[in-house]
DNA sequence: CAAATACACTGGGATTCAAA
DNA sequence: TTTGAATCCCAGTGTATTTG
């Protein structure tokens, strides 16, 4: 169904021939996911896993976590955690790749990743047989429980539609909640193709409004009084400070008495001022540019997404958060739109030529705690011995 | 009844990107 | 370059159903 053209024009939502078209995409879609499930029930019996798993990929449950990596336990390996990397995701394109040849099936693994199991709900269904034997197949090879590699298919195959919404998405937005609030959020996931949180917040916006937001700026007497409210607060030493994450009731007494949105004030702390807290010397900016790219470039990471920026911190002085190398080292690439798909070397190689070809080489400016108060911590230039930075 | 597992929903940090 | 809004997405929680 082409909703630009259908929703070209349309000023009136209000309309029900449009929520009625809405119904039929659906019915299309569900029709469509109910097919190929048939089609993968038919040949079940044929569905035998006959290589070896690791012990995490035994769990049955695919839709939420009952494994957890087993520390202690060292005779269990361990299998990995956090966002997939290029490989992984290369990986189960070609077992799904080798599932759809061996089983003779049409390549529609979307429709398997949006199936929803809506009427029964036993476990050992044929349905849910077949989810979980397709889940293990493309699981061959992965370090990862069934839950993760089960979310990682729905995620990015069932729901594959990402970026901002266009006018069309905004109004059939607003046609599914006019209509039909209760299932608004499961119909427009299947129909745009997006993630449900992405619209339960939007949602969540429509009931409750956007939050106000005001400027601050930042001077070091405004600096000062919030590093004092947050010792205060956190009942911690300035050396205490360093790396703490907080508890939020921390951060909300800091919103009230700042006046300004705790994420906001979060944001300013682990961005800026830790840093320039706890670096205890001289940086310039364009070096630690330099010395990410060096590391980056001996990382095995493939893809830019591979990069763990937390990791990155490891490589550096004491003070430095991943948040503010991740900000310091991506503003170069403003107006630069294909990095995400690019082999990691050759962003880099572009991020270097910037670098190079600016004059501007900025300090980080450090800040040095004495009597209550916060002050600017001045570095002669041309003074040699200070910076460490390899 | 407890355990296992499904779907719906939420919190909040991480990431992206366009506008200030 | 910096900022802020929007979005992405991991890791949970709540509740219903089925099995043993």
């Amino acid at each position: 169904m082409d909703w630009n053209e259908i929703l070209s024009d349309v000023e009136d939502i209000n309309d029900p021939t449009l929520y009625e078209k809405v119904l039929i995409a659906l019915d299309d879609i569900y029709c469509e996911d109910e097919d190929f499930m048939q089609l993968l029930i038919s040949k079940l019996d044929t569905m035998h896993v006959t290589w070896d798993q690791p012990w995490y990929q035994t769990s049955l449950c695919l839709t939420r976590c009952t494994v957890t990596n087993y520390e202690d336990n060292e005779k269990l390996e361990k299998f990995r955690t956090t966002h997939f990397t290029n490989q992984e995701c290369e990986q189960i394109k070609e077992n799904w790749a080798n599932f759809i040849t061996e089983y003779d099936v049409p390549d529609m693994l979307q429709s398997f990743a949006r199936w929803k199991n809506r009427d029964c709900k036993n476990p050992s269904s044929p349905h849910e047989q077949v989810r979980r034997f397709v889940t293990a197949y493309l699981a061959q090879g992965l370090e990862r429980n069934m839950h993760q590699v089960y979310q990682y298919v729905v995620k990015h195959f069932g729901t594959p539609v990402k970026g901002n919404y266009s006018d069309v998405e905004k109004k059939l937005f607003n046609i599914c909640f006019y209509f039909n609030e209760k299932d608004a959020v499961k119909n427009l996931s299947l129909l745009l193709g997006r993630n449900p949180r992405g619209i339960y917040k939007q949602l969540h916006q429509v009931h409750e409004g956007k939050p106000e937001r005001k400027k601050l700026k930042w001077t070091l007497p405004l600096a000062t009084k919030f590093l004092n409210l947050l010792m205060e607060h956190s009942q911690c030493s300035l050396e205490e400070l360093k790396y703490k994450k907080f508890d939020k009731s921390v951060w909300l007494k800091l919103e009230s008495d700042m006046d300004q949105q705790y994420q906001y004030l979060q944001k300013s702390w682990y961005n800026a001022l830790h840093v320039q807290i706890f670096v205890k010397q001289d940086v310039k900016i364009n070096r630690l540019r330099k010395k990410i790219i060096r590391i980056l470039r001996d990382s095995p990471y493939e893809v830019w997404r591979d990069i763990c920026w937390k990791d990155l911190t490891e490589h550096f002085p004491d003070g430095f958060t991943h948040t503010f190398l991740y900000k310091n080292f991506t503003c170069l690439l403003v107006g630069k739109t294909d990095y995400l798909k690019q082999p990691l070397p050759k962003v880099l190689d572009y991020i270097l030529h910037k670098i190079n070809t600016r004059r501007k080489n900025k300090r980080l400016r450090t800040l040095t705690y004495e009597n209550g108060n916060l002050e600017l911590i001045s570095y002669k230039k041309n003074t040699k011995n200070q910076s460490k930075e390899e």
